[in-house]
DNA sequence: CTCCTATTTTGTTATTTCGCCAACTAACGA
DNA sequence: TCGTTAGTTGGCGAAATAACAAAATAGGAG
């Protein structure tokens, strides 16, 4: 979960995740998006991908990416958790 | 809201958020809670005031934190952004 | 096999972040 | 006023991060 947040805290990767709503895209694609490197984005995908944000399937000489939409609901949970009421209703301790 | 991203990226802020769910406490109070010094707990404030996170009050000598509930809406609706639908519907240009 | 094209990996540099300690300010009580 | 307690600020070092260029890898096309 810390590296959802941690990938979620840069603004280039926020808008690679916005531009992936639209469907998949490349990592050519994505790149030709931003005034960056291909390398660069490259190391943004890897981060993207550690985190379960984003799912890759290889086709051909290419990578397609998509969006994880699981991971949505993992960190809407994790929101609740931060700001939701404290859970004094459940019986075991939530932090031993 | 780049700002509160980037507050929620740390796992020590993300505790103390989690912490002021069962209301509000002294600076003092949560800085007894980790294993840190109280500078460096109170940097911590610092950001998550700067990301309006929190909210405080001061109290004689003693600070009160407490959490804004209302930045909880707007990073829900953040997140809703990022892995909503795009707005396709809409009239205008999302990005001209 | 050889040459492109697409993408990732590696090495480097600059910037940011996190932690500590020490010094500082502010409010209170004796 | 003096001392104490609560909290913030500034400086510094270590580690993480984000960017680039250049090299390496992997798949087709010919």
């Amino acid at each position: 979960m810390n590296e959802v947040f941690k990938a979620l805290a840069d603004p280039t990767r926020r808008e690679i995740l916005r531009e992936l709503r639209g469907g998949e895209r490349t990592a050519g694609e994505l790149a030709e998006l931003f005034p960056l490197t291909k390398s660069t984005l490259s190391g943004h995908f890897a981060v993207l991908k550690a985190a379960d944000l984003v799912q890759t399937e290889k086709r051909g000489t290419t990578v397609l990416y998509r969006l994880n939409t699981t991971v949505f609901q993992d960190v809407l949970i994790g929101l609740l958790g931060l700001f939701g009421e404290p859970d004094t209703h459940l019986k075991g301790e939530s932090r031993p």
